[in-house]
DNA sequence: ACTATTTCCTGGATGC
DNA sequence: TGCATCCAGGAAATAG
């Protein structure tokens, strides 16, 4: 299940082989869930754009996208003939059909800006693929990039979205853990009677902190999940803030955590797993006291942690 | 304004 | 072996 880590790796994988490549056609799946976005927007703002970076916000990946002049004048065009989105693979010809007059291009000579935005979900995946590739079960997008390759995205259970930015920049909401200094991070939680588990887990507080690294944090922070935020000790909150940021930093280092079938850009497992110390350890000894590890399901989700070493 | 619960999804694991 | 049931969980929707 990926979370920021697992994102992270999955961004800086993708940024460092599609960065700079162009899409030229959209394919988008019939399944309406994975689109956040109409299908149309996606096919339209995606196709001809330049990607320039990909990033990660939260457990968002963002493809920043530029479109010149010249790929705006075919853009208007094709919206006007209204194809459907199934359709929209843009013919070889089409791309080659005339070309910018001087005066097109001053008067825009600043790119057209957008977004592409993947939320992975619980299963979804971006593959780089060759066209002859075969096409898996669940691929719900297909672009096909002018460096000839495909970037797919495969979501067997279609919790994934896509979306587009265009008119603004995309708002992930929250603040960035790696980010957040100490007094912001003890502001959040301030007045919340909601168990503390259950505030690391909102995005609007805190943006790619998902069920694992929640836990281990809090194993970590000696805080037991259940604990409402509102009672937790400045002390304590001072020391879930770099436990926090330490458990994201290890798991990024060590391409986040392969706990079902989540492997990043180049197909390759993480291994933070291998680090977990309560997450997934329901029964197992402590790895400080020997205390078997508890489970209990907090709004949902189940949490894991040491009866002895939190409270 | 908050907080808690339900719902969406499929595949793998489990049980009989 | 086959079939039904349960479970995983992020975030939106719904309810309180």
């Amino acid at each position: 299940m990926p979370e920021l880590p697992e994102v992270e790796t999955i961004a800086r994988g993708l940024a460092e082989r599609v960065t700079g490549d162009v899409i030229e056609s959209v394919w988008l799946g019939q399944k309406k869930e994975p689109l956040k976005s109409a299908a149309q927007e996606i096919a339209v703002t995606l196709e001809r754009s330049r990607i320039a970076a990909v990033r990660r916000m939260g457990k968002h990946i963002v493809f920043d996208l530029e479109k010149d002049g010249e790929a705006r004048t075919h853009l208007s065009a094709q919206s006007r003939n209204k194809h459907g989105v199934n359709d929209s693979h843009v013919s070889q010809k089409r791309r080659e059909v005339g070309h910018p007059t001087l005066a097109g291009r001053s008067a825009r000579a600043t790119p057209d800006r957008a977004q592409w935005i993947v939320h992975l979900g619980m299963t979804g995946r971006l593959q780089i693929a060759t066209p002859e590739a075969e096409i898996e079960k669940h691929t719900h997008a297909i672009l096909k990039l002018v460096s000839g390759r495909e970037l797919r995205f495969v979501d067997p259970r279609r919790f994934g979205r896509l979306s587009v930015a265009r008119s603004a920049d995309f708002d992930a909401g929250g603040f960035e853990p790696l980010e957040i200094d100490v007094d912001r991070f003890i502001e959040l939680f301030r007045g919340r009677k909601t168990p503390i588990k259950s505030a690391l887990l909102n995005q609007k507080l805190l943006r790619g902190v998902g069920n694992i690294y929640a836990d281990e944090s809090l194993f970590r922070a000696g805080i037991r999940p259940r604990r409402r935020a509102a009672t937790i000790t400045r002390e304590q909150l001072v020391k879930l803030h770099s436990s926090v940021k330490e458990v994201l930093r290890e798991a990024i280092a060590l391409g986040g955590s392969s706990i079902s079938d989540y492997v990043d850009a180049d197909g390759e497992e993480g291994f933070f797993q291998l680090q977990h110390r309560v997450y997934g350890r329901e029964g197992e000894p402590c790895l400080v006291c020997k205390t078997p590890i508890k489970r209990v399901v907090i709004s949902g989700r189940s949490s894991h942690y040491c009866p002895k070493c939190q409270k």
